[in-house]
DNA sequence: TGATAGCATTTACATATATCGATATTTCTA
DNA sequence: TAGAAATATCGATATATGTAAATGCTATCA
């Protein structure tokens, strides 16, 4: 199960560090932004997170069809974004139900200083 | 030469995509964004980026002491971030000059809805 | 309890990429 | 114009990653 707990999430850690613009970036800071980038840098994985953050909760059953991706693709990609604190899955009887973080998409945002 | 004109930049195209929070996105703006992505997806290239953001100008023969990496991983990595529309190259003389583009920065915590 | 459905994991493979030595190109200077 | 300096490109290699078939796991239902 991808049903990482809240203090796994490394946007956690991301959101300490201070704006690209202000202050060069440290080595530890610069590898854990680039692992929160990483899961975004992928055009699958930037639809699935889309179409989660445009509702209230997706089932992954829902993002095999639009994907047009395998279901063990698109368990590892949500995974992949699970961990990297985008998103939360939620599991509820045979569904597991996805939910965006927004205070990661805002870290994000604050890191880069825009 | 990573001189990549302004019509070049995918900053730009990445510019009118609609907040991923607000609408599915499609297959060509999750593809252009990605791209964007991968180019912050790197440890080097995000401290790259915050040593030419954090100051004014950077000069190439500047970034190879902080990076520690050889001249042609540094040339490499301005040229994608570069294509990216992230950075802009000057030549001034011998030397290259870079400069942040923040446009591109605010375009990115737009196109996360954040 | 047996069968089915939804999801996760393992394994394998093709592709992409980070890195650097060697070399080419460009520009300044004597 | 020759030589040196700064940067870009090429070639090679090791590592990382997206993808899906095969398989395992858990929950629901007859």
């Amino acid at each position: 199960m991808p049903q990482t707990k809240a203090s796994d999430v490394t946007a956690d850690a991301m959101a300490c560090c201070a704006p690209l613009t202000e202050a060069p970036l440290s080595e530890a800071e610069a590898v854990e932004l680039a692992r929160v980038m990483a899961a975004l840098a992928d055009p699958v994985r930037l639809r699935l997170l889309s179409l989660v953050a445009s509702a209230p909760e997706v089932c992954s059953c829902e993002l095999e069809g639009p994907l047009a991706k395998s279901q063990p693709t698109v368990s590892h990609h949500t995974k992949v974004l699970a961990e990297a604190g985008l998103i939360t899955g939620e599991r509820r009887g045979r569904w597991t139900w996805w939910h965006v973080n927004p205070e990661a998409l805002v870290a994000i945002a604050r890191a880069l200083g825009a």
